[in-house]
DNA sequence: CAAAAGAGAGGGAGCGTTCGTTTTTAAAAA
DNA sequence: TTTTTAAAAACGAACGCTCCCTCTCTTTTG
C-alpha cells in the first residue's frame, strides 16, 4: 500500500543516469566508482541498486537515453522539409549545435571506445548509425531523383561522409577545444556545393 | 658484468608494448589487467615491472610509439611531392591504407576516449594531431598561393575536414565493418576535386 | 661468481555489490 | 483530522573479490 507515484521512480532513475552522465563524461566508464555515481546522485549504493541490477546496466540505461534523443533528429527535418538545400542547412544545424555540449561530446567518445569491448553498447551504436545513415540516405537518393544531386555517387556514401564531416569534428574539438567551427563548416558548404548540384562551382563561400 | 645489450632490453621494452597493444585493442585500456599483459608477453609482473614502472607508463610509451609511427607520414609525402593533386592522392592512400588494421584504428578509438580524461595522453594527442595538421596547412596555402585551389576557403579549416574524412571512417567502420572504403574515397574524390581546383566541376568521380 | 634478469606468491587497497537496519511513505483505522 | 501500520524506499557498513604492484627467491648471464 504504501507506494510511491510512477513519476517518482522515473524521477529516480533519471536522477542516477543524469549522475552516471556526469561523471562517465569526467573519468570515463571504467574510471568512475559506484561511490562517485551516489555521491553525484546524491543516494546511497543501496538506493542506486533499487533502480538498476548493475553497473554495466547503467552504462546501457544512459546509451539508451542518448540513442533515443539523436534518432529522430535527420528523421523529423527530412521528413517534414521538402527542399533539398534548406532540409541539409537544417541537418547541419541540428548536428553541429551538439557541439555545444561538451559533456555530450565527451560522452560519444567514450561510447565508440566502450563499443569496441561491449557487445551490448556497439549493437546500440549500431543500430542508431545505421538509422541515421538509413534515413539520410533516402533523403539524398529523392534529391538525386529530382535531378538536383550528382547521380554517379552512391548516396549511402554520401552520408557516411557528412556522419565523417560531424563525428570528425568532434573528435579534433575533443583534443583542441579552441578549433572553431563556423569556418570548418564553410568548407563544407563550399565542398557540398561545389559538388552535388550542377551549378556554376564557384559561389564563393 | 653480467648485463644484456642495450639491443636485448629494448627488445624485451617492446616485447611488453606489443603485448599491451594486442590487450588494449581487444578489451581497453582499464579493463585489461596486468596479468593480462604478462600473460599476453609471456613474463613475468617481475619482468614487466623491470621495464615499465607502472601500467600508465605502458600506456604512454604505447602512445608515444604510435605517435611516432604516424607523425612523419605526411611530412615525408609533402615535401617529396611536388604535383598537388598526386601528393593528396598519396596522402589519401597513405592514411585509408591505415583501416587495414583492425587493430590501429581500435586503439587509435580507445585512445581519444583516454585523451579525455588522461592529461599526459591528451598532450600526446593534442601535439602529434596539431603537427600533422600543421603540415598539410601548409602544403594547402602553397596550393592556393600557386592558384590551384580556391583561395577563399581557410587552409587550417580544409586540412581539418581532410582529418575528418579519415577519422569519420575510423569511427563508422569499428562499429560496422562491413562498411567499403572504395565508394567513401570517390565521394571524398569528388568533393575536393569539384570544389578545390577551379576547372569543369564534372569529372565522372 | 657476482650482478642482472625473471619468476610468482602475496600484500594492501579499492572495487562492485549485498544485506540488515532505519526512515519514509500512503493507505487504513480511530 | 489524527493516529496507526506495514510495506516500500533508502541507508551505509562491510563482504568478497580482483587488481596493481612489491619483494624475496631463483635462474641466467658475461
Amino acid at each position: 500500500m504504501p507506494k510511491v507515484t510512477d513519476a517518482y521512480l522515473e524521477a529516480r532513475k533519471q536522477q542516477v543516469i543524469e549522475a552516471a552522465a556526469t561523471c562517465f563524461s569526467q573519468r570515463g566508464f571504467h574510471q568512475t566508482t559506484m561511490q562517485d555515481i551516489c555521491k553525484q546522485a546524491e543516494l546511497s549504493p543501496g538506493a542506486v541498486y533499487r533502480y538498476f541490477e548493475s553497473k554495466e546496466d547503467i552504462i546501457a540505461a544512459m546509451v539508451d537515453e542518448r540513442r533515443r534523443e539523436g534518432v529522430g533528429l535527420v528523421e523529423a527535418i527530412t521528413s517534414r522539409t521538402e527542399d533539398t538545400l534548406s532540409a541539409l542547412d537544417e541537418i547541419a544545424k541540428a548536428f553541429f549545435s551538439r557541439l555545444e555540449d561538451p559533456q555530450g561530446c565527451a560522452l560519444d567518445i567514450e561510447l565508440w571506445a566502450e563499443a569496441q569491448a561491449n557487445p551490448r553498447i556497439r549493437e546500440s551504436l549500431r543500430v542508431d548509425m545505421a538509422d541515421v545513415n538509413a534515413t539520410l540516405t533516402e533523403f539524398l537518393r529523392r534529391a538525386q531523383e529530382r535531378g538536383e544531386m550528382n547521380p554517379a555517387l552512391d548516396a549511402k556514401s554520401i552520408s557516411q561522409v557528412m556522419e565523417s564531416f560531424f563525428y570528425g569534428l568532434i573528435l579534433q574539438r575533443s583534443v583542441d577545444p579552441s578549433i572553431e567551427v563556423w569556418p570548418y563548416v564553410s568548407v563544407i558548404k563550399a565542398m557540398m556545393g561545389g559538388t552535388f548540384w550542377q551549378q556554376r562551382s564557384q559561389e564563393g563561400e
